[in-house]
DNA sequence: TTGGTTCAATGGTTCAACCAATTTTGACGA
DNA sequence: TCGTCAAAATTGGTTGAACCATTGAACCAA
């Protein structure tokens, strides 16, 4: 049932030129070789290389000009977050989850204020499908579904196109999808925590929660609230 | 001296696909027609079709699959925030605007921690600089040059790949260059009060002010920190 | 030195042909 | 009638060769 990886010789090329640029082989502001040098090079077609450096422009990570060359862009300003699912992202991992964190915060936020009651309806159906998964591939897409929906919930565009980026940069993880697994309690806790927050409808106090940005008499409220059996 | 802009077929067929799929000409996953036809019809050849798709992959709007076709992506859920660039703004301008707030805050207090002297003077330097430009264009730069350093200093790769993205799509709005140049003097008071921020070292004060979640005793604190003359 | 011309190198585009994966078709047999 | 499977049609993927358009450098003349 499965559809075999098609091998496309683009995709190949992509990869390699893409991975020859992050590592410096070309330095930033340089030429590529010669379309024509190139493509014998990669012992591929010259038609085949454009079609990856047609790719690679969409990146930031190539520029091409007529008479002139294909030139390595400075991706530390010409890439987007995207760029991040091909790094090796031991170190920055911090600095992912960090954002992720940031955007939750604002997503729930946001759900407070736009979250229908149908969409609540449907966070608290994924968060209690969640808990009967045994299959642990099913449980981290469902995690994936959950946040999903949460800032779908938010009918923030700009917020859902940022996420669609940081989850991606996840799954490509295998430390993201091995620490979900041995931490799915904590992953329960999460969902409820933040169902009963947008629940709650209060924008600034769930911002705040999940900035850690609480003050002692908004701290006690915040337990009264999660504590609180879910109707 | 200005690079004429290169008017490739390709960059053309990028374009008007672009807007067809993401003005609903073709529904989301359904397929395009096939590429012979489609470069019959566009009046170009189909390598150069190909390659436009090729971009379009790129960009998450289409996907092709051999024997299959091209098909349409739910760009929803496979675009990222470089979409924005290609979409009218006007409703979502207060998104970007409310990210890009957030994107700053974390920034400052990041900076706050990784900062270096030499990122302060240049910040300096150039909010200096901003005050003697005349040429609305330079100010205009130089506003986008301050940030980039900004981010730069919070030496977070994460955060500065994501203002690439933020800072393309309100480059390509002119309504936010016009509230740049009308609000000149505001920006001004923006530059001495983040880099005042930065340079006090307190990364959870700057956060909590730039977010407004200031309470009574931090908000004196703060309103004695931007008072104070610079050094 | 200045200005223009020529020329070589490079990317951009096109054509025609063939390969490979998928879908559709329809004949065949149970 | 229905299901099976092989052939055919459709579609994207790749290749080679050729030519166009732009750029920059080398060269030459005023």
């Amino acid at each position: 049932m499965n559809k075999v990886q098609s091998i496309r010789a683009v995709d190949q090329v992509v990869r390699t030129l893409r991975q020859q640029i992050l590592g410096g082989v070309y330095n930033i502001g340089t030429r590529l070789p010669a379309e024509r040098s190139l493509s014998a090079e990669m012992g591929v077609n010259r038609l085949t290389l454009r079609a990856a450096i047609s790719h690679l422009e969409a990146e930031g990570l190539l520029k091409a000009q007529q008479g002139q060359g294909v030139t390595v862009c400075d991706f530390h300003h010409t890439a987007s977050l995207e760029l991040l699912r091909y790094l090796p992202l031991d170190e920055r991992l911090s600095e992912v989850l960090s954002l992720r964190q940031l955007l939750l915060a604002e997503a729930v936020s946001a759900a407070c204020s736009s979250a229908t009651e149908g969409d609540i309806n449907r966070l608290k159906s994924i968060a209690d499908q969640q808990m009967r998964h045994s299959n642990e591939h099913e449980f981290v897409d469902g995690d994936h579904h959950f946040f999903s929906v949460l800032v779908e919930s938010t009918h923030n565009f700009t917020l859902q196109l940022l996420y669609n980026s940081i989850s991606r940069i996840t799954a490509s993880q295998s430390a993201w999808t091995e620490h979900l697994i041995t931490n799915r309690q904590q992953a329960f806790s999460s969902y409820q925590a933040f169902i009963k927050l947008i629940a709650h409808r209060n924008p600034a106090l769930a911002k705040k929660t999940l900035l850690g940005h609480l003050s002692e008499t908004e701290t006690t409220e915040v337990t009264a609230i999660l504590t609180r059996t879910s109707s």
